[in-house]
RNA sequence: GGUCUCGUGGUGUAGGGGUUAACAUGUCUGCCUGUCACGCAGAAGAUCGCGGGUUCGAUUCCCGUCGAGACCGCCA
């Protein structure tokens, strides 16, 4: 076999007149008879190669047999197309390649689905049929890019004497959080090992043994539902620091952020990034993840509306609810009656109990409800700088309620009123969060983020007392909606660890049982410590442009968590369920053995 | 776990109680020396996801089931 000499997708003008070897597959075959044009793809893209007898009959009559997606070694002199000849919807439009000799390396099947973008094929089907769907040059981008994105974080925290460090990945369950994905051990009848949520403890005790400053693009895995941004097994960026502050770490997670999107992009974001305070976050935008690429933010309500003869509202304020609104500027002729009862159904979802509007005219408020705004109408439209046109959305019910639905609303009307700008990257960190919130299903309070966050010294006085008043040294980083990551200081000292465990519940002997090891680490010159996880898959999909993590995940599972090209998960054979002393129901093992 | 939507030639869709199951594209054969969504002529290709029910008759209606997708819950 010859040595290839150039990608298909890297031939210029600079090459007119050599001779040279591509390797490739078959995209598109054009037969004109005594004349064959083949285009060929590699990964870096496609170029024209043109059959003729008069440079090879033997090569001619190779490519009349040739199909797509044939996977072919072209010899040939590359020439520049004559004038009106280009095709300007290819890189390599200018040129075209004359094949003195061919060999079909391999045949093809015709393949379920034609290798090209903006295929008209079911997800199903793409991941089925993965390594195909690969070979489309917006997946084989993607890929490329989150490469790109990987090698630019790489070079930023080497530069900046940051250590890779792995941990394992056969490790310790920790039934709190995520549900873990169990992995049997042979050795141990009956013990299991679990799967990563995250490295959370072992980064910790990373900074226990003093490397000061770890990362790790590591592989995270829980059992829970998935969607368009969720995957049982994720990548995330891991970061982790001794001896910094919140504002350190902050400052250079922000620098790599917008030094990934210059270099991978060539998009300039401003620095430093927004802060906002988690309490603001929810107020404003009804969300801990707010995008901020476009305003309408949530309108507070109570004050005005605490005494109103419409019950809805004083009611809800009365009951320790709150009323908030949307001020949808100018959008009153857009949504008719019907539109709005899809919305109140759509804010329904949220739990909220129903969705009251007004519209606003040159002469004031108009609709069902109007009636009940007299004299604290003019102090609703002032509060809700409400003009002539606008549509007012309101939602009252308890805060969890109000922020979920609005916040959802906020969101799908940015969308349908096409407010949001698609070519901006708008990043924001969240700070100042809870420690702990009280959870009504179990009664009881849990981690916000996780159980080794330091809670802020003005606030620690509370932990036993009033968790719920506690603030946590943690920080969101948020972009364009999505949480691209979240980070804090930790606990490093013992008293403190145990403290919060047994504010989240746990007995002395639980803590003891489940995170002993740290708990004992901290008594040995454990340094205050900090540090930040990234979503990389999340990362990519928005630097991708695509709303789903699947698209610049190469293997992905499909939304029950199964591989449908290799067919994960699988049953397996009782033998093997045997060694591993697992008790299962006969049926399924029966049915394993038959295979 | 819940709600909603969808399963029809290889692929993507249309249709609808009795049909020769339609369209596009792809596939195959023949012709074609400047195509690049090549063109022209012809051909093949579908147990309408699976099971049950209603009916003289079901791909169509109903129930169940399996699969897929979106969202809620869940994701310390």
């Amino acid at each position: 076999m010859a040595k290839r000499t150039v990608y298909c997708g890297q031939v210029t003008e600079d090459l007119v007149g050599q001779e040279i070897v591509l390797k490739g597959w078959v995209q598109k075959r054009r037969d004109l008879g005594d004349l064959i044009f083949i285009d060929l793809r590699d990964r870096e893209g496609i170029v024209q190669i043109v059959f003729n007898p008069k440079f090879s009959k033997e090569a001619l009559e190779i490519a009349e047999s040739v199909r797509n997606e044939y996977v072919l070694e072209v010899t040939g002199t590359v020439v520049k197309r004559a004038e009106g000849m280009q095709n300007n919807k290819i890189a390599t439009g200018d040129v075209e390649i004359e094949a003195h000799e061919v060999n079909v390396l391999n045949e093809a099947k015709t393949t379920p689905f034609y290798i090209e973008d903006g295929v008209s094929v079911s997800d199903e089907k793409r991941m089925e049929y993965r390594y195909l769907d690969l070979r489309r040059p917006e997946m084989t981008k993607n890929i490329v890019l989150r490469h790109n994105i990987t090698r630019s974080v790489r070079n930023f925290l080497d530069n900046q004497e940051f250590i890779d460090i792995e941990t394992p990945y056969l490790t310790k369950s920790t039934p709190e959080g995520a549900r873990d994905y169990l992995v049997p051990s042979r050795v141990h009848a009956g013990h299991f090992y679990a799967l990563p949520q995250s490295p959370q403890l072992f980064k910790q005790l990373l900074m226990g043994a003093g490397f000061d400053r770890y990362y790790q693009i590591v592989r995270c895995f829980r059992d829970e539902d998935l969607r368009g941004d969720r995957q049982p097994e994720f990548s995330q960026i891991d970061i982790e620091t001794s001896f910094l502050e919140p504002e350190e770490i902050q400052d250079f997670t922000e620098n790599m952020l917008a030094k990934v999107l210059k270099e991978t992009k060539g998009i300039e974001v401003p620095l430093p990034f927004p802060r906002i305070s988690y309490d603001d976050a929810m107020n404003r935008y009804g969300s801990d993840k707010p995008d901020i690429r476009f305003a309408m933010e949530l309108i507070e309500l109570n004050d005005i509306v605490k005494d109103s003869s419409f019950k809805v509202f004083s009611g809800a304020v009365s009951n320790g609810g709150m009323v908030k609104a949307l001020n949808v500027k100018g959008a009153a002729a857009n949504y008719s009656r019907k539109d709005i009862d899809a919305l109140g159904e759509f804010v329904g979802i949220y739990g909220a109990k129903g969705l009251a509007w007004l519209k606003v005219d040159e002469d004031g408020l108009k609709g069902p409800i109007a009636k009940f705004f007299t004299e604290d109408a003019e102090a609703l439209i002032e509060r809700t700088q409400a003009e002539a046109g606008d549509l007012l959305l309101f939602v009252a019910d308890k805060a969890a309620v109000v922020y979920d639905s609005l916040g959802a609303l906020r969101v799908k009307l940015g969308k349908e009123l096409d407010l949001i700008p698609q070519d901006k990257f708008a990043f924001l960190w969240v700070v100042d969060w809870p420690l702990v919130e009280f959870d009504e299903e179990g009664s009881r309070y849990t981690a916000v983020h996780h159980p080794f966050t330091m809670p802020e010294e003005s606030t620690l006085e509370f932990l036993e007392t009033e968790p719920g008043k506690v603030k946590a040294r943690a920080y969101d980083i948020v972009l364009n909606g999505y949480e691209l990551g979240g980070g804090s200081i930790r606990i490093h000292k013992r008293d403190i660890q145990e403290k919060m465990f047994k504010t989240l519940g746990f007995t002395q002997e639980e803590a003891e049982e489940q995170f002993g090891f740290l708990l004992n680490a901290l008594e040995y010159g454990f340094p205050p410590h900090g540090g930040i996880a990234l979503g990389l898959d999340r990362f990519a999909m928005l630097l991708a442009g695509e709303e789903n993590i699947r698209e610049v995940i190469a293997f992905p599972k499909n939304g029950s968590a199964v591989d449908p090209m290799a067919q994960a998960p699988s049953l397996v054979s009782g033998k093997q369920l045997e060694e591993l002393s697992i008790q299962t129901t006969k049926i399924e093992s029966d049915e394993a053995a038959e295979e």
